[in-house]
DNA sequence: TCAACAGTGAGAGCACTGCTCTCCTAATTG
DNA sequence: CAATTAGGAGAGCAGTGCTCTCACTGTTGA
């Protein structure tokens, strides 16, 4: 059965759908700093206090933004990695990357608002972290996949230093049920490379150094492969 | 002999130290966003206006201040590698990696500053990528003079995918000469995984993954460390 | 059915910002 | 010593986030 809502309440999310769809193109035009909630108004033929009446203020959109650019981001990225077999990890590791730096590329103002310099004071309201997690369990996922076919090697490395690095990493065991933990430090360095890689490019830490960079990333993401063993 | 510089351009360099000084001051209390002009002003005891006798908008006080971190930085770094001898490349990549974690602790808006999202649409100019390579070129010096040390390996690899991996590296073979060019894309990687590192764990991004950043920033750096091939 | 009740937009207003311009003083320079 | 010039004062403009009151209108409970 179709939920019955209420007229009001469908304009309601309609006029929150165009706030934050205005806000979006205004950011993408002229940057996280350049959105203000007067100038959206003016965009939908309102007067500069009617935003309010939906969000109490600037930071709140600007959450909710955040909000929406984790899930976007993180829907590509699931979409990629659903495109191979599951068995094919090398394949969906790499189609997990791509998807990052693509999504990147396609939308770089909101990835700095997600990726780059925290605005508030601290914005992170726990809905965020959950949203933003999803891009790690496509990462985690792969792996786990990847070890669930390797138990001789899995139960040897979990023999090893276990301990020590289960100490450091929490919730990775979750979502990689299957990676022996001495493996997270070194899925915590590839996952912390794709978006230290990308976040160079975009803020522009690469010019003068790298100068093809869509091979560079392609080399560099193979070397991750190799190094976490992924095969295929 | 002294330069002999006029009062007037004494007074003058030293205001502009001043505006710095408050602007960093006021940086670290509120963030960039929360750096005004006028709120600098107030703290000398001048008019608005005044201040813009020095410099011209607030994007011209914000690169000077972009400059100057990246100097801070770099500086930071240096002395970190100098006190280890040039010999113990272990030691030395060890202390600059955590020279650079150090220093964006301490000065976590000025790391943000200049490594998270650019502000204006497009500010690095030019100074700013020579200030910013103060890093680099202490990591490149550590692996050059690694390499230095075993000619026969060097070659070897030399001989091998030279021109795959040169083309897509300026600058570097400057920076590094020793170093096989093949061995730029772990360099690359390592380089831009301390500063991925430290932006995560500064950002947020490991909250809910990382419980013991310390312990997990010193075994990343190992194990970059012996990727790296580095001696003793 | 009709009256009370929200939800919404209009508009004025406050405190703040970046930035400009003119005026004046006082130090510097030839 | 006269001419120049740098720097501060102060007013002012356009823009911002945000608040408050008022009026309208679709929705809802008696």
């Amino acid at each position: 059965m179709a939920t019955t809502t209420t007229p009001r309440a469908e304009a309601r999310i309609l006029q929150i759908e165009t706030i934050k769809e205005v806000s979006r193109r205004l950011i993408g035009e002229k940057g996280v700093a350049g959105l203000s909630l007067r100038e959206v108004a003016r965009e939908m033929g309102l007067v500069s206090s009617a935003p309010y009446r939906y969000f109490a203020n600037r930071d709140e959109l600007l959450t909710a933004l955040i909000l929406d650019a984790y899930n976007d981001l993180g829907a590509a990225v699931e979409r990629a990695d659903a495109r191979h077999s599951s068995s094919n990890s090398r394949a969906r590791w790499h189609a997990a990357a791509r998807a990052v730096r693509k999504w990147a590329k396609q939308h770089p103002h909101e990835y700095g608002l997600i990726y780059g310099t925290p605005v508030p004071n601290y914005e992170a309201p726990l809905l965020t972290i959950e949203a933003a997690t999803r891009v790690t369990r496509v990462l985690g996922g792969i792996l786990s996949d990847e070890w669930a076919r390797r138990p001789a090697r899995a139960a040897n490395s979990a023999a090893g230093n276990t301990p020590r690095g289960f100490l450091m990493v929490e919730n990775l065991s979750e979502q990689m049920p299957r990676v022996p933990p001495d493996q997270f430090v070194k899925a915590l360095m590839a996952w912390t490379l794709i978006f230290g890689f990308v976040s160079f490019e975009l803020f522009g830490h690469y010019v003068g150094t790298v100068r093809n960079a869509n091979v560079m990333f392609e080399r560099v993401m193979n070397e991750l492969a190799d190094d976490l063993g992924l095969s295929q």
